[in-house]
Parts: C-alpha cells; structure tokens; sequence
DNA sequence: TCTAAATAAAGAATTATTTCTTTAATAAGT
DNA sequence: ACTTATTAAAGAAATAATTCTTTATTTAGA
C-alpha cells in the first residue's frame, strides 16, 4: 500500500474537489425522473452542468465506477455507488448548537435525512426556546450539552452559534469526544487533528460574489463553474 | 499588459481560495478588538487560524498589503483594504427567491449589510407568505419577480427554492438581466457566462463530513484546513 | 461482417495552489 | 552603533487538480 506523510498508508488519492461534486451529480441524476432514461453518458451530465467531460469521467473512475463506451453510466447503479460512496447509507446523529435562523433552518432541512445524518437535540442559550421543539427536534440548555452527550453520543456537532462563542462550543465539543464538528460561522474554528472539522463560511461565497461584480471578468477569470 | 485565454487580459491573478479565505481573515481580526494591540504578524494570524503563515503573506500581497518586518500588518488598516477589496463598501441590492426556512434565516442575516449586500425583496409561491414581511423585507408572488425587477432592478439573486424549481427561477432572473445568481440549491444552474454564478452547496460540506467520518484518516489525507 | 461514430479510460500536459527556501529588512537588546 | 532574532517578501519547488490527447471499446448502421 502506498504511504503518505508520516508513513501515513494513504487508499487512493481522490481529490476533495471530487468529493464536493458528487453531491451536484447526485442531485442531477436524481432529478432525471423517466423510466425510459436508464443511462447516461458523461458527456450528458458535462452539458447540463457546464463542466468538462473528463472531469465527470475521472470523478467516476476515482471511485471505481466503470462507465460501458457508447452507452454511459447506469443512472441507478450510479446514484447508489454515489451515496455508499459519500457514506449516505449510514445514519450518524448530530447535535446543532444554537437554534437562531439559521440554525432552526437546518433543523428543518429534511435532505438530511437521506444523506444519512439526523439531528436529535438542539441547544440554545434563550430560555425561550429551551423545552421548545422544532420539527419534533428538543431544544436543550446549551450548558447542558456534555450531560446529554452522555446519555445519547453523537458524531457530528454543528455550530450555529455568534463568531464569539464559536471556539468555546468547539472545545465542549471535544471535551465530550465528538468525532466531526461542522462549522457554520464566518469564524474558522481549532481542534485536535482526529476531529473532522469543516467550515461552511456563507461569507466566503457571499465575499466571491461581491468580488466579482467589482471586477468586469466575472467567469473567464477562472472557468471553474462548480 | 498580461493576456490570458482568448487574448483577454488577466490583472493579477488571485486564486479563488484566496478570496474565500479573506473573510475567515476579516472574521479573525475583527474579533480582536483591543485597544492595546495594534499590530499583528502572519504568523500569529497562521497559529490562530492553523494555516501556513506563508499563504497568509501571499494572500495579502495579493491583494497589495505590506507588512512591516518584525511588526507585521496594521489590524485597522488591514480589514479596511480587505473589505474594500472584496468590496464591502459598495451596496448591492439583493432579491431572495424561496423564503422557506434557508430563505427566512438568510434574511434574518445581519452580517450581509455590512458585507454590502442589502436584500431588498423576498419572493415565495406560498399565498400564506406573500404581502407579509420578515425583518422588515416585503414577500411578494413568485411571479411578479419581473415587474418588481423593473420597479428596483437588483445586482444579485439569491435562490433558496427547491431542487426543481431552481432552474426555473434562474432563466427568470437572467431574462432580467440580473448580473449575480447565488444559489443555495444542491442543482448547479446554468445561465450565460457574462452572469456571476456562485453556488452554495450544503450538500457538498455535508458529503465531506460523512465520508471523512467513513475513512480513518480525517485530516492527514489532505491538510488543507480553510 | 465491416465501417464509422461515439465515448470511456488512461496517460500526458497544463495550470493552479501550496509549501519550502532564501533573502532582506527592521526592531529590540547589548 | 552593533548584533541578534524576528518576520515579510520573493522566488523555487512540490503538490494538487484540471484539461488535453491518445487509445481502445462498443454500438449502430451500411
């Protein structure tokens, strides 16, 4: 097997652009409800999501598709491959920290539930909303996340809390011994190495499209679309 | 000067992750708010962040910021020239398609206003939504996008509909001639090149976290942590 | 059966991005 | 003023990702 930095074995490279696309053909292929449509080339899906062919085709190949020439993929063989790919067939419970808009927004979001993570408690600092429910999900005292991380461990933790508490959730969250912590605040948050950690910063993609309509080259600047 | 594919010229070409990493930086330095310290070095900014101290450098040389050897960069000059880089002092105008629970949340998002976006207008198919307000922005019928447009033309769309209705609401807004699409639907869209399209996929940060959570090598598989 | 066109796969080349290395500047201490 | 340590800047190298090119396969049509 082939060894990474610190001897580390490392499968087979798949590039994290890869991995991020998945999702996009995911939802196309999905979205191709006819009984008559049973495949589909890379060149189909290259065209309606205006990227390159080879992209598609190399996206597939790293995880071991295997495209017939002259006929394509296999639309239901494909999404299948996909999901088990991305792990959607297996259920992982999350706790979201911080019941705000955006926050109740995710707890309302039901595509998560087929992409294989459910949220089964939420926690707020406003006494308002604490005993609350939202979408049958129970809203706790956010100091009492490591008590019902106890009685009920999850993996993932999603932070939906103000920039300035951000890193004290995250270190709660170690503390109890989480596996992933998904970050959506703007404030880019640490953590030991063996915790999975991802930031979805709405600002960035807010900051790319304000930065575009300043300059006259929107698209030909770099032509990646996706 | 430089010319790049078809003879159109290239300024100075920042990479993308660049632009997407100068809000984390934004978010950072804001949150230092003493009086005492005026100063702050790449380094210190990298060991908070935990990120190279190099790329810091090369980011904001890219975007023409000199640091002073053994001092670093002025924090109150630095956010300034970042956000007026990305553009934050100039306001764009914003219509929100889809006032679901994304839709409302992304309304309720005080940030956008000193980022420089003002949603102005929120358009929903649902009767019960229509004529109401949420934070003080009107909700009006899907179908009367146009019209409204033509009243208060707008810089940036944000569509925040489902899946299947996606496609559809950005063929509306490019025959208005919209000059930004942000789009926080799974389903990439397509519109012509001389349209800004940024596209925010929840999906795609979700993917991540379940298949590193399915791979036993989180971080060591590719270090890039912003 | 043969031929042509379409297309996946594999590899090469290009481009983009990050990380490493060296150099030069400068503040603080002696 | 001199020395040392720190750190930004610039350039080189390494790594990552995309795009281009070639090859081989396979279906459909002659």
């Amino acid at each position: 097997m082939k060894k990474g930095k610190n001897n580390i074995p490392i499968e087979n490279k798949i590039p994290v652009p890869t991995i991020r696309r998945l999702p996009l053909y995911l939802s196309f292929l999905k979205s191709i409800n006819s009984i008559e449509i049973k495949f589909i080339t890379a060149s189909d899906i290259a065209r309606e999501l205006h990227v390159d062919p080879t992209q598609i085709t190399k996206d597939l190949s790293g995880i071991n598709v295997k495209g017939k020439t002259k006929v394509g993929y296999e639309i239901k063989t494909l999404i299948n491959i996909i999901e088990t790919f991305l792990g959607y067939h297996i259920r992982r419970k999350a706790f979201i920290i911080g019941v705000g808009n955006l926050g109740a927004a995710l707890i309302n979001y039901n595509d998560f539930n087929q992409e294989g993570m459910v949220i089964i408690k939420g926690f707020d600092i406003a006494s308002d909303k604490i005993g609350k429910e939202i979408n049958n999900i129970k809203i706790f005292n956010i100091d009492t996340i490591k008590e019902q991380f106890y009685k009920t461990p999850v993996d993932i933790g999603i932070i939906t809390v103000p920039v300035n508490q951000t890193q004290k959730i995250a270190d709660i969250l170690t503390e109890c011994g989480i596996k992933a912590i998904w970050n959506f605040s703007s404030m880019p948050i640490s953590a030991p190495d063996d915790i999975i950690i991802e930031n979805t910063c709405i600002d960035s993609s807010l900051a790319m499209v304000k930065w575009k309509l300043n300059r006259n080259m929107p698209i030909i600047y770099k032509n990646r679309k996706i």
